[in-house]
Parts: structure tokens; C-alpha cells; sequence
DNA sequence: TCCTAACCTGAAGCTTCCTTCATCTAATCA
DNA sequence: TGATTAGATGAAGGAAGCTTCAGGTTAGGA
């Protein structure tokens, strides 16, 4: 599989029709199922084309080459979880640390495992074609979102809002990395995510001021 | 890159003298240099043979196929990680639950970051591998031994060890790959290391006996 | 010393896919 | 309706690299 050539990442031509973004669209979707059907090491742009129902060739007046097309199908997904943690954020702002938290995590667990396998998927894929880039760039917003919200916070933070935020962001991808990878995810999903709450909710009680009077008491 | 192929993957002949152990081991250490080198796009197994200083034949002696020749490079590493954390679990039996957490936090990010650069480039080959395979292989194994270093904690646990360990796991994990995926990790490391203790110690307090008491109180 | 098994060599076969481009069709506009 | 631009096609070029295997070299036992 090709190093992302840095150069040339972007679509070589924009839709204009309406003909060509259906075109997109169907690529884009087709890149998603021949992942989940055959998986990454049998993916080739021909058969994504074929299963879009378009050939070769127009697949590649919109991706430069194969890499733009997984980064594309990567940057999808990952923007869809990103908005939907941004959106909670807004709807909790000035609410408890403790609300906030059950709901963040409530709703990126959701948006993670809606499908299971395509999140599975996509992380094999991710490595081949920098998605370490689009994930950090995803962070990067999600952190922005997160802190301010916490900033809001009936009880006021101890600690730098950011890196607060950027912990509760390690603990939830390396949680949901984990049930992704266990072969029992069913069977733990509901006690791990119960468990991930106590764990975020005891750290923000620590980060709190409140904490701080408790401890004085 | 090939799918590993479940067939095939033990080694195809077992070294006996003493200058084919030195070959396998060359060629091991070899896969990470020109990883590191050269990424793993280009990594190629003549030129890790030549790096190592042995022909791709003698490679083809010991490895079925490149997919093997980077899982045994793989599990090396893993399982240094693993035992590292395996000796300080046993050496914390019988302490109290912050200085296991402490212990363990330390002895973990310093297995992974020995070699920031190995993680990493490890990482990224992880999934053209069946990686998955052999994390969670290690993780189980991890898992039995924080889980009975936890149980033998002064502060008794309200909860089972062994989901307690897997909050642990999954939150030094996600805190260390951020870390790796984060472009200025140096900056970052001391305060997120600190801030994961909190992290740690603060859910573990949660977990432990004396928490309820405090709450009764 | 001689023989056998272990070990090593590396050119070449073979497969797989990415990507191009010359050519054709459909849509839009004057 | 004719001209122009957008969109679509798919056979074939070409590069890359994994893996083999026929034939050599070294080590250790009898």
C-alpha cells in the first residue's frame, strides 16, 4: 500500500453535476462496504469502482489514488464522531461536571460503535494512509470543544481546562479501542461504559474546587 | 502488504546452532532498524536481510512470510512491555492502592517511551498484521496480574478486579498513545503523566472500600 | 578425515494492482 | 441545433516486491 504521497492529496476535480457528486457519494460509500466485505488487504480501486457501480477511470478523476480515497472515507467517519461530541458540548454548557461527563461519554460511545465494524474497519486502515493526521485534527477539535464546556462548569476547574479535557479524551479512545478490539464487546459494553463514567466522574470530583474544600474539611 | 495467512505462521525451521540464533536475532533487530528508517511502506524483505547481513533466502529459512517476520518483531517488543509491568505488579503486592497505581503508571510509560520511536513505528504496522492478535494477548496477560496485585491492596475493592485492571489498562493505553500520536510529546509528557496519576488514583479511591466510608461520613 | 546435516546464497519467476489515457457519451448553453 | 464542457469508460502499461529453489558453504560427529 502506497505511502501518502504528500503531494496530490487533494480531489483532482470538484463535482459540479449533480451526476458526478452522486458519483462521489457512491465511491465513497463503496469504499466502506468493500473494506467490511473483503477487507483492507483485498481492497482494490477496481473493485470499489465496480461495486459503486462506475469505472476505474472515474473513480480517478476525483482521488488522485488510492490513499486520498481511504483518507477521505477515514476523514468521514471521524468528522461525523467529532460533530457529535461537539454537539453535546454546546447542549451542556453550565450544567455539573458530573452531567457533563455522563453525557460526553454516553454520546461518543454511540456515535464509536453505531457500527462496530466500520470503526474496526477504519482503524486498519488508518495506519496505512496517515490517518494519525486526521485523527490528531479531530482531537484537536474535540479538545476545543470539551474544555470550553468544562470551563463553563457549575463547579470551577483546579487545572488547565485543556489538559483535563485531553484526559478525558485518552481515557474514552483507549476504552472504546479496547471493547473494539475485545471479542466480547456485547458482553462488557454495558458494565465497561458504567465503569467509564465512575472513572471520568471521580477525576473531574478531583478537579474540582469542591474537591478541594473536601479535602479541608 | 499480505493478510496473514493462518496457516504458516510458526516459524519454518528452528535454529540449533549457534550462528542461525545469531542470524534470527540479527534479522529481528534488522526489521526494527529499517522500519525506523525507511517506514514501513518500504520495508522490504531483502533489505531487511541485507540490513541484517544475510541473504532474503536465509530469511525465507525462519519466517513463512514477511506478515510473520513482523508479528515475531512485534510480540518481542509487546512482550517487553508486558513483563515490565508483570515485575512491578509483584513487587507491590500488599501496598496500598496509590502507590501500585503510581508504581505501575511509571514502570508502563517508561517501557513505552524507552523507545519513543519503535512504539510508534511499531504501531503502524500493528494492523497489516493481525496486531490485534497479539495485544490482546498481552493485554489479558496484564490484566491477571494487575488485577491480583490490585486484590492484595490494604483498601479492599468493591468492585471486580479484573474490570478495574481493564479501566487501568485502557486509560494508560489511551494516555500513552496520545502521547506517541501527539506531535510535541516531549512538552506534554511530565504534566500528562502526573495528570493520569490523578486520573488513576482518584478512580481507584472511588473503587476502594474506605470511599464509601468517607461518603457515609 | 570424510560424511551428513545444517545453513546460506541471490537471481529470477510470478502475481498483483495502481494508474493512465485515448475515446466515447451526456449535459449545458448560445 | 451545434458547440463546448463535464463526465464516464476500461484495456493495457508498468513497477514493485514476495517467495522459491537449485546449488554452494560450513560445522560437527564417526
Amino acid at each position: 500500500m502506497p505511502q501518502p504521497s504528500l503531494a496530490e492529496l487533494e480531489p483532482r476535480k470538484l463535482p459540479v453535476q449533480a451526476r458526478s457528486t452522486a458519483s462521489v457519494d457512491a465511491i465513497l460509500k463503496a469504499t466502506i462496504q468493500v473494506l467490511l466485505k473483503v477487507g483492507k488487504e483485498r481492497l482494490t480501486t477496481t473493485r470499489v469502482a465496480m461495486r459503486a457501480g462506475v469505472s476505474v477511470g472515474t473513480l480517478y478523476q476525483y482521488f488522485p489514488n488510492k490513499s486520498a480515497l481511504l483518507q477521505a472515507a477515514l476523514r468521514r467517519h471521524l468528522d461525523g464522531v467529532t460533530e457529535a461530541m461537539e454537539r453535546v458540548c454546546i447542549e451542556q454548557t453550565g450544567r455539573t461536571l458530573a452531567e457533563m461527563a455522563t453525557a460526553l461519554i454516553n454520546a461518543f460511545l454511540e456515535a464509536k460503535m453505531r457500527d462496530v465494524k466500520t470503526s474496526v474497519a477504519l482503524y486498519s486502515v488508518s495506519s496505512d494512509v496517515d490517518g494519525a493526521r486526521i485523527t490528531r485534527q479531530n482531537g484537536v477539535r474535540a479538545n476545543a470543544a470539551i474544555a470550553e464546556m468544562l470551563a463553563s462548569a457549575r463547579e470551577p476547574l483546579t487545572r488547565d481546562p485543556k489538559l483535563v479535557a485531553s484526559m478525558l479524551q485518552s481515557a474514552m479512545v483507549g476504552v472504546s479501542r479496547r471493547l473494539l478490539e475485545s471479542d466480547e464487546l456485547e458482553k462488557q459494553f454495558d458494565a465497561v461504559r458504567e465503569e467509564l463514567i465512575v472513572l471520568v466522574c471521580s477525576y473531574l470530583e478531583a478537579c474540582s474546587a469542591r474537591h478541594l474544600e473536601a479535602m479541608a474539611r
